[in-house]
DNA sequence: GCTTGTGAACGGGTTCACAGCT
DNA sequence: AGCTGTGAACCCGTTCACAAGC
């Protein structure tokens, strides 16, 4: 049905990003035109992103910070708790569960998993390293909502697999591979009617988070200045 | 000539892994059709990113991965060393330091760079870390090309800033933070002829890696499946 | 026959101009 | 007057169909 392009969800990412700063300066009013300097963009598109959701401003006068905040709270479905596993205890699962910033909208960390005997059993963060193969049953007793992933390439396939397998909704991916549901070895599916391999994905968000990439396209547009990069979304990975 | 879409250089990096992967497995010879379906795109898709920079395939009989591999090598700008340093040098910049496959690409990590006090002086993965002080001179004397920033998001625009000042070519933002140049505190720019402010940025690249931006996309999309993100594992048929 | 390469059609996202409210 | 909200125009990227070549 609807129609909201997915680089408008990233933007609004930004848009509540930039209103919280203004509120920490205790700033109380703003205007498309100020949000649009701060995000890099042009006002028509932050009243294009906002109109896909409602009305959140007043003619004349612009947008109050908190009022705004609330809704793009509300519209980003960062009003409820999220309860999130990371699947690889490494330097970079360690960097990303001691980051900053996450729990300020209720994304919990509530378990950590990996397969390294090294690792599992250590305490990192107030928590228990836990080996894959607890997942599933954590999964389930837990409620969790989303799996980080940070294995090694090689490994994330399977470990995604795992992931929905247990049960979650959506995976971020910091692997820098593309993973999906593990094609069919022979030829390509002739849905027979009964459950296809790879179902379980059918629900399951994966969004990417791959900085190798990130690095690769850096090199391209530094030769090629030409082709000015608007401020890319690592949407696409 | 430059009308190639930012997301085709997204989908080449992806390509790319791809055929090292399928070097890896002593695999010679793909297809636009094999290609799609790893990478999670359409055959057309793949056949007209291609398309942007050559003609690297052989009619009815696919391409070669050595030589494809070899080609978007030269296109992404990987053939040549890339000097790199890297601003923050926490946990974050730690676990980006040491990541394995930036120097399968010849990015080389030059300088690492912090304020801490107790940062300064240590070695990380063979480097001295220094004060942000001398990263200019040290970004002429060593020819760095490009910036990783893993401050904290407040000291962000800052750091940045300090990289433009040094004369790197691109900034790769793993701060939860818009930078750009900073603006004119009073009015907008009346350009009167001379040097504007924030002209130094002007042929810089940036490129965003923002892993709690991701995060909330996720929350988002799990929360409003019906439209279906596209970095998603969909293997359009 | 099979797979690439590409001009043209299509569709969706961004830009625009202006209507509508304060 | 000032700024938001939005239908319509525009433009760019994706999809398609088919021509070209092995």
């Amino acid at each position: 049905m609807s129609e909201i392009p997915t680089a408008a969800i990233s933007r609004l990412v930004t848009y509540l990003r930039i209103l919280e700063q203004l509120e920490g300066q205790e700033i109380a009013r703003t205007s498309s035109t100020d949000l649009a300097e701060r995000a890099g963009v042009s006002a028509f598109q932050v009243r294009k992103d906002l109109a896909y959701f409602g009305r959140f401003g007043t003619r004349g006068m612009g947008y109050t910070v908190a009022l705004l905040k609330r809704e793009l709270v509300r519209v980003l479905g960062l009003n409820q708790t999220w309860n999130v596993v990371i699947v690889g205890v490494g330097r970079l699962g360690q960097a990303i569960a001691n980051y900053p910033g996450a729990s300020d909208y209720q994304f919990q960390y509530v378990g950590l998993f990996d397969v390294s005997p090294e690792l599992v059993g250590r305490q990192v963060r107030q928590l228990t390293v836990r080996h894959i193969d607890e997942l599933k049953d954590f999964v389930r007793d837990n409620k969790v909502d989303m799996g980080f992933l940070a294995v090694p390439p090689e490994r994330a396939q399977d470990a995604a697999q795992a992931l929905v397998d247990a049960g979650v909704r959506g995976i971020l991916n910091f692997a820098p591979v593309v993973i999906g549901p593990r094609l069919p070895e022979g030829r390509p599916s002739e849905g027979s009617g009964q459950q296809e391999i790879g179902d379980e994905w059918r629900a399951v968000i994966v969004e990417n988070v791959d900085f190798l990439a990130g690095m690769k396209r850096l090199a391209f547009y530094i030769r090629n200045p030409l082709l000015k990069d608007p401020t890319g979304p690592e949407t696409p990975a």
